[in-house]
DNA sequence: AATCACATACCGACTGGTTAGTCTGCTCGG
DNA sequence: CCGAGCAGACTAACCAGTCGGTATGTGATT
């Protein structure tokens, strides 16, 4: 459905293979890609509002034409970007969960993998916690509602934990949680990857944070 | 140079006083007061960019003609919004950092005071975060320096109380500031006044959160 | 193998509408 | 009578999205 045959919408394409929009030389990444590239770089640069589709077809190398295309509109193509992240961060999250461990190591571990991975697509991210109110209604509340998915099944380790008395209850889960998803808001306005610390070891800190906030 | 001859710039008028726009029936109130109270409901509700000069004036009571004649540009406008907010709660930092009180119990007042004003302010603070980006380079220097003044001062009272002997030192400081205000910034996408928590409960909160995550 | 039918992929000029900021001039208190 | 305070028409720029058109590929029919 989502594809060919009516509307070429919904673009998508290789998730698999070369991670940047163009692998060396060769040939050149599809065109989709490159619009979803080019768009992310410059809403990361410029927000949303202020850049154009005009420059994106020239970042990406092509004209409105192909644009139209492949999206909807504009704000298809944020809504795009939103998707990307999320499925990445929500898949990440299931298969850490799901694993067999004490609970208060699964949790650190994803605490410190969401810093990870937002670290590692720190433009997506930035234009997520900017750009949200910029996208149409529907769509906004589509992502809110993957959102909070994703917080649930966070919250849901932390009562897992608390039930196991591992972890102390003094503090409502939910701001708990929020508590700590501010802190992984906040990393794409001071994370800089120039500055001392790794992603890796920023992660690590920010879960231990948690982890000792949540001790008995 | 950018207006006419003397300037008529930098509003700021009446902030002791009635908080609201217009006082009940009486005389309404002045013109750059109600400018700064309509642009900052909007820009909150709509954002910066999608925010018209027209509706501003709207929904002021005014024209151009007035907004013109007391600010240089629309970015101005947002400029004073973030002036108004960081004037206050550095000034209520520097009240609370020098009193006469172990660290620990200063740190505790200072994280949770920024949340309660932070909150009471949530207009003012969703702006603030949304919206630096749209500041002309120059403005988001200057602010950034005062944002720069403010969390400054609260590292030193966490150095204060590592030197102290009363908090851990396995975290950077400055990693312990941004965690916190990771939360703060956050409150604006989560917090809502018809939920469970008085603001003063969520900032209790929260601070009982950053000092239990700086236990030793 | 040549032709036809049809779809995908893309081009780029164009449209209708919006916007920040300017400017001239009115009004009214002192 | 003068200037601060304001009105509101105006300008020059810009922008998202549309639309008619072209090029290329593919499968079926002759």
């Amino acid at each position: 459905m989502a594809t060919r045959a009516g509307t070429g919408r919904q673009a998508r394409g290789g998730e698999t293979g070369a991670a940047g929009p163009d692998s060396r030389g060769g040939t050149p990444a599809p065109v989709p890609q490159r619009l979803m590239a080019a768009a992310t770089r410059l809403f990361a640069e410029q927000g949303y509002d202020r850049t154009s589709v005009q420059e994106i077809v020239e970042a990406a190398g092509v004209t409105k034409g192909a644009l139209y295309h492949y999206f909807g509109s504009k704000d298809d193509l944020l809504h795009e970007i939103y998707g990307r992240l999320l499925r990445l961060q929500q898949e990440r999250l299931d298969l850490l969960a799901e694993r067999e461990a004490p609970v208060e190591e699964r949790l650190r571990q994803v605490a410190a993998d969401v810093v990870v991975t937002t670290i590692e697509n720190l433009d997506d991210a930035m234009i997520f916690f900017r750009s949200m109110h910029q996208l149409s209604p529907e769509k906004q509340k589509q992502v809110r509602a993957e959102r909070r998915r994703y917080h649930e099944r966070f919250r849901a380790l932390i009562e897992e934990g608390r039930r196991a008395g591992v972890f102390s209850d003094a503090t409502p889960a939910d701001l708990v949680v929020d508590y700590h998803f501010g802190s992984v808001h906040h990393l794409s306005s001071w994370y800089s990857a120039d500055g001392p610390l790794t992603p890796q070891e920023v992660a690590d800190h920010l879960a231990d944070l948690l982890l000792r906030a949540l001790r008995p």
